[in-house]
RNA sequence: UGCCCGAUGGUGUAAUUGGUAACACACAUGACUCUGGAUCAUGGUAGUCUAGGUUCGAGUCCUAGUCGGGCAGCCA
């Protein structure tokens, strides 16, 4: 348990400060932007957020609501190229549904497209921009490489009003695509690579999904990222670890304008294992089917997250949990598996479904006889009180449940061996029947009546309890159960494709369910007894139940059997 | 043979800013249990990248090195 100090306003802040809280603590200290903190989160809406955004979303807003400041949310939407509504609209809704609230301030870089138009017709003024008519190919041999200086372009020296001219004229849409840039005047020896006079301006006759063919110029992410947060006055632009190179370039531009300067910080972005999370790699799985879509169960977008049971709650503790530093990581995704069970050990309701039927036939009790046996909703949480379940003398238990020959320590239902059937009776197993190819068909029990549970006789201890449906009021589902996508660990390599896993999607039909769960709703989650934490998919409907395995209990015995 | 950043157990993150390595996950063992869940208890493994130095004392400071990551889009 995290030790928390109560603060006199009554809000909690972890005990654990990380260095970003380092130096904002620093700056209010020295009433650095008097005293105000403002945050952003800036996706670009060229994909679905993943579970590295989430840790960004909720270091951002949770600065922001630990120093009482803002944290906006803006969309990066520099590239109209790669950019579309429908992710400018999954990302407002998982920033929502992980918790987080921008207010009125949601912002759109191409917001500003007029402001950074002037400001460059104001850098081009200060002799610190020029027009250059380099095709990409050149512009590229000029630049130098990381050991060599760059060149200086030949039309570094223009005329301000020549600049002026041609800078309007490609505005106009004079020009074709790639054939002439605004450049910064920077330095051309410059070891930073960002230095060596950059972009700022591409000619790009596309449409943009919000400004339509207003534009046919477009500002470069370095040109218009920093210049956004100035005018949203953000104080604190934090970002990862591979815009660091670009800094002094950050830093540069604010300067050379003379406007609000905020301070960008770099933390090292989250990595997971037996995952990808690149948005190339992943729009890529969406692209080949090698997925079914952003929302699939199995990546780690929050949209496939959230389908998959996820709940905010797990998701904010998760990234509370891996910290912020500036070192490389890689998270195991058992933390995250942890974060989730943690959450859903309180909160799910327990139920009882058979994912691999075998019939039990209780051959001693009343034939037609019906008993509707207590059952609690939430050992953890009493107030979600009980219900009842129908028992008879046709059941269905789990397969994995009975063995004709046990294995070592095995707790569970075998030959002349008893076994407690959870808030029922128990049993013994007097009988096995097979058909001609000797498989199991079903399995011959007797119970004994003095064992009901909660009954005063019912005092007699068996080492295995089990779960079970009665089969005549069981209904029927649908169970995906979900492996790992990769089967190695950091599947990062040229060739992460050949480490995908074939089996990390089993869909189970035939499942049996308790009574209870006829009625379930899309994103409803449950808790399945001694299998795991279930989660209503999007595609079930009344007629045809379908649950998403989001996590495995803890299963001590799956380790018993591996060592063995 | 460029510039920038980083280095603490299996994985992450801490260490009152120079005072004798902690917390979580993972792992192992035991208790308890009508979920082999939950809960509780216990345990192991680090001389903090290396080598020097300063100091009574260094994960924290200094020097030199080693290793890892990022950067040569008109992507972000």
């Amino acid at each position: 348990m995290k030790e928390q100090i109560t603060e006199p306003n009554n809000s909690t802040i972890p005990e654990r400060k990380h260095f970003i809280q380092e130096i904002i603590e620093e700056d209010l200290r020295n009433a650095k932007n008097n005293g105000r903190v403002h945050t952003r989160f800036p996706p670009e809406p060229n994909g679905y957020l993943h579970i590295g955004h989430a840790k960004s979303i909720c270091l951002n807003f949770g600065l922001a609501k630990q120093y009482n400041g803002k944290c906006n949310l803006r969309f990066d939407d520099t590239n109209p190229t790669k950019e579309e509504q429908e992710y400018v609209d999954s990302i407002k809704k998982d920033v929502r549904w992980l918790g987080f609230d921008w207010e009125e301030r949601e912002f759109f870089a191409s917001d500003y497209f007029h402001q950074l138009y002037d400001w460059a017709i104001q850098l081009i003024k200060a002799g610190k921009a020029f027009v250059c008519d380099l095709s990409g190919e050149e512009v590229r041999k000029h630049r130098g490489t990381l050991t060599e200086p760059g060149k200086e372009s030949p039309y570094r020296n223009r005329s301000i009003e020549e600049n002026l001219d041609l800078f309007e004229r490609m505005k106009k849409g004079e020009f074709p695509d790639g054939s002439r840039t605004l450049r910064a005047k920077i330095d051309m020896n410059h070891p930073n690579l960002n230095m060596r006079d950059p972009v700022m301006y591409r000619i790009l006759h596309a449409e943009h999904h919000r400004t339509g063919n207003e534009w046919c110029i477009y500002p470069m992410y370095d040109w218009a990222h920093g210049e956004s947060d100035s005018i949203e006055g953000i104080t604190h632009s934090i970002c990862t670890l591979e815009f660091e190179d670009h800094r002094p370039l950050y830093n540069w531009y604010v300067e050379q304008l003379g406007i609000h300067h905020p301070q960008q910080i770099e933390f090292a972005r989250l990595n997971l294992t037996y995952t990808v999370m690149s948005k190339r790699k992943l729009l890529q799985l969406v692209e080949e089917n090698i997925v079914n879509g952003w929302d699939d169960p199995r990546m780690p977008t929050i949209s496939g997250l959230r389908r998959r049971g996820y709940t905010p709650e797990a998701i904010r503790s998760f990234a509370d949990k891996v910290g912020v530093a500036k070192r490389d990581n890689m998270i195991d995704v058992a933390l995250l598996e942890f974060s989730l069970r943690e959450d859903l050990n309180k909160k799910a309701a327990r139920m009882m479904a058979v994912l691999r039927p075998l019939k039990v036939v209780i051959t001693n009790y009343p034939d037609g006889q019906v008993e509707e046996l207590e059952a609690v909703n939430n050992p953890e949480d009493p107030a979600m009180g009980m219900r009842t379940v129908p028992f008879s003398k046709v059941l269905y238990i789990e397969q994995d449940d009975f063995k004709e020959v046990p294995p070592p320590k095995y707790f569970r239902l075998t030959p002349g061996a008893e076994v407690r059937l959870r808030y029922a009776y128990i049993i013994k197993c007097t009988n096995v029947v097979k058909d001609a190819n000797g498989n199991i068909t079903e399995v011959h029990c007797t119970y004994d009546p003095e064992t009901k549970s909660g009954s005063a006789q019912s005092h007699r201890k068996v080492k295995g309890t089990i779960h079970w449906v009665s089969a005549e009021h069981a209904v029927d589902a649908e169970v995906r159960l979900y492996d790992r996508l990769f089967t190695e660990e950091n599947p990062n390599g040229d060739n992460w494709k050949e480490l995908i896993n074939p089996n990390s999607l089993e869909a189970l039909s035939g499942c049996k369910v308790e009574r209870s769960l006829a009625t379930v709703k899309p994103q409803e989650r449950f808790q399945f007894e001694r299998l795991g934490y279930f989660c209503v998919d999007d595609d079930s409907t009344p007629e045809n139940l379908v649950f998403n395995r989001a996590v495995t209990l803890r299963d001590t015995w799956a380790k018993i059997e591996k060592n063995q």
